[in-house]
DNA sequence: GTCGCCGATTCTGTCTACAATCTGCCCAAC
DNA sequence: GTTGGGCAGATTGTAGACAGAATCGGCGAC
């Protein structure tokens, strides 16, 4: 129905859509932290009606990506060091277990595409490809989730990823970090390619830790 | 306002107050799994408007109590065995990173607190009341998440509980079951007040381990 | 000059009504 | 007897309006 204009997407986004756009826009950094979420003003700025932006920034609420103060709005939540060491914390915990049921299951075809991907995470590396380094590293910590097959530590690590994406950022593009991290990161590859559960527990852990203390002096 | 009738709440309870009532519902087993939740009947049932029932609803979508089907309702998440197992997994992880931040953190006053858990726990156990020694455990559990003051793991922590609690209770009421959960549990203890984290992390390890296998045997 | 009170404004919380969608049933056609 | 279309009821999705709480400004008192 409403074929004539349904090019132009008149009909403002469902609650998914709206959803999911404000959260990119969190986690792009569009809206900056600590900032005001008016809820007619989000109505405007996507079309959409001022119950569809509540029920979005509920569900975001439920994502931590939100804060909301009882009868005093809506704001984007700041991720303090604090917290987000926290959260590294916990991601070490709930990726040491993808990690090692990723090394168990993984197939034949998925150690060439590891091989494959240790090979281009190398290659950035040398060619101080920073953001394409970044971009590996997520795909690597996506792919070790999905073999995984582990429904519940996905989803929890997902939230956590966006909520830290901001810090998680900001460390990439320190100068000398590259270098540490590749090592560790071809670490966790090594085991996760050599079907030694143990090892990746130990190579994840250790990154982890590494992460944490390098967000530490960063401040 | 409306001074007169306020003591028989005929104003609804609002949105926090119900998604609470509906939540306890959900937990306590008066709804049972993928019993349909119908928002015109919530409404009903408690005095509510149906928008506070949806914003309800979608917030304990949100905690994983309830699935949503686009265009075709909500009814209470059924978890699945190979869930609980996950969500303990995960849990293991978590009350780890707890129980080693509780072992450094505990007080005196608090390890005298402990200490009487510990002999309650046994008495419990010695006397066959159960259900008291349910709550022990419980009791148990949520303090030395309180002692870690890991906010982001006691987050998590909580939603995962509120899943998991029925296949929780199941095996609670196995004969036997209580034998050898209380070895483990006080290990947990003895370790927490000896202030040692890697005993700590052990004993959470190896009761976790023991809960999957029972759950696994039970089917 | 500063503090506290009070009103206007802004924004959120809630409700009711309406539109869109889905499900099940009935009936006709093969 | 079975299958397909379509109608009716039930249920969810969306919109708009109203009421209540919080904030900010000015005004007066000390």
């Amino acid at each position: 129905m409403t074929d004539v204009l349904d090019e132009q997407s008149v009909k403002g986004p469902a609650v998914a859509d709206l959803t999911a756009a404000i959260r990119r826009a969190i986690v792009d950094g569009e809206f900056a932290p600590n900032q005001r979420l008016i809820e007619a003003d989000l109505s405007a700025t996507f079309g959409a009606s001022r119950a569809a932006v509540r029920t979005a920034l509920f569900e975001l609420a439920g994502d931590g990506l939100v804060d909301r103060l009882p009868n005093r709005g809506s704001r984007v939540r700041a991720i303090s060091l604090e917290e987000a060491i926290e959260i590294l914390e916990v991601r070490a915990g709930l990726e040491e277990l993808c990690a090692a049921k990723a090394a168990e299951r993984i197939s034949p075809a998925e150690v060439a595409e590891f091989t494959r991907l240790r090979q281009d995470l190398l290659a950035a590396v040398t060619a101080g490809d920073l953001l394409g380094y970044s971009g590996l590293n997520q795909q690597l910590d996506q792919r070790i989730r999905e073999l995984s097959r582990h429904a519940t530590a996905i989803g929890i690590l997902e939230r956590l990823h966006a909520q830290s994406v901001r810090h998680q950022f900001r460390l990439a593009f320190q100068p000398g970090r590259a270098g540490v991290s590749v090592r560790e990161h071809v670490a966790i590859l090594d085991a996760v390619i050599a079907r030694d559960p143990q090892a990746a527990v130990e190579a994840i852990r250790a990154h982890l830790r590494s992460v944490i203390e390098a967000l530490r002096a960063l401040g």
